[in-house]
DNA sequence: AATGGTTTAAAACTAATGTTTAAAACATGC
DNA sequence: GCATGTTTTAAACATTAGTTTTAAACCATT
């Protein structure tokens, strides 16, 4: 069995490095630890010697990787709070779309969150806190930069998952593209691309809504 | 241990009754076979007996539970060819949303997909051929009716992500509303808000995009 | 170089899970 | 009512996976 250069990086974080693809692959059940320690080329035993157990690394995975993407791409990158509102949506969904689809070291967080979403663990909790919430009140800003400010909060926050949804879907919907459309990664291009689009759509969409407040009008569209 | 009325419900269906339910929760790797039958109240050979293996229960699950919820909602349910896009979009926005947030039979159905969105498996290519396509050539009939004939394919295909992002959000997203509003669940009545707000927020978008290109602008907002 | 704490290694252990087996129970047609 | 095919049952089997153990290797400090 190939033989890595094992001193170059410590055996725990290369546990760390390894076990998140792992994870993100094949899900908390799915993952062996006999798996990770292969292609760590660490020995059986070092899991628990490090994290005690299989459900110790899979926290300290998850944080790991938080922390990594975390520095790459700070939650408040590039925002200007004197910066038009127009603009700060644009680098919102900017940074959403890089975050998700970037394809570098942490491309499997995206995977391993959307996991939690769907069987979460005391993880969830922690990612939301730390990293949802503060992202959600920023844009939660900036739409109601958009709508003016007596909007109702349950308006803001409907504009606002309006606007994280669209981002989302191709977190998890990259398998149906590639079936639907044969498109299943995404350049550098392609994302900005989105960006353009998701932003266009929601300016239309928002100010259309503000619009429609501001005349009277209750409902945007049809009944 | 309690005797349900076997004779009722044969034995195969009650199987695959509840293995949603508990592949839903677990997924394929977490769920056990001795769980499916104990809830199932059979023994654990039925399962090899009926279905082979446990991969075989797994995708006999999901063509059941496919057959059964696209009866109660058909995909082309409420839709007049000659109603204006508008309705149209407002039906389909409402009839994906039922099926997605509906508390009834199949409300573990959505779990389900969206596991395999995550880790694609045959069921995945059925799914998408049988139940994504037709759903999405649909909604671009509907997408192309308010953009305009001649609009590139490239950006009624945007439209309609846009559009069904912001519906399957509320599958995958439920968690995580749950801890960030405390609303975790939905009733009939929140299902229509939403949907109003979807079909609202889309409408005054692809207006938006429809006119900005009419008039020569090339983005709808920043850059 | 000896010592003491830390890390790694191979093997064994235990519990669980999917599957098979073989017999019993049941149902059906003649 | 018996014979035949089907279904159910309990037990056993084989494999796998998480964890533990024990000893060896390593490494810094004196």
């Amino acid at each position: 069995m190939r033989k890595l250069d094992n001193t170059a990086v410590g055996t725990r974080q290369r546990i760390l490095e390894v076990a998140g693809e792992v994870f993100a692959e094949t899900g908390f059940k799915g993952a062996t630890v006999r798996e990770i320690c292969k292609r760590a080329d660490v020995n059986v035993a070092a899991i628990n010697y490090y994290f005690g157990d299989k459900e110790g690394l899979y926290v300290a995975v998850l944080k790991y990787w938080k922390t990594v993407a975390f520095e790459k791409y700070p939650a408040d990158q590039g925002v200007d709070e004197g910066d038009p509102p127009e603009k700060r949506l644009r680098v919102f969904i900017q940074s959403i779309l890089w975050r998700i689809l970037d394809a570098g070291r942490a491309s499997m967080l995206p995977k391993l969150v959307a996991r939690e979403f769907i069987e979460p663990t005391s993880a969830l909790d922690i990612w939301v806190d730390e990293a949802i919430r503060p992202m959600f009140e920023l844009l939660s800003g900036i739409v109601e930069g958009l709508l003016g400010k007596g909007t109702p909060e349950a308006t803001v926050r409907m504009c606002c998952t309006s606007v994280v949804g669209q981002c989302l879907y191709f977190v998890y919907a990259r398998p149906v593209m590639k079936r639907l459309f044969g498109q299943g990664s995404f350049e550098k291009r392609d994302i900005e691309i989105i960006a353009d689009h998701i932003t266009a759509f929601s300016l239309h969409a928002i100010r259309g809504l503000a619009a429609g407040k501001k005349t009277g009008k209750k409902k945007g569209g049809t009944r």
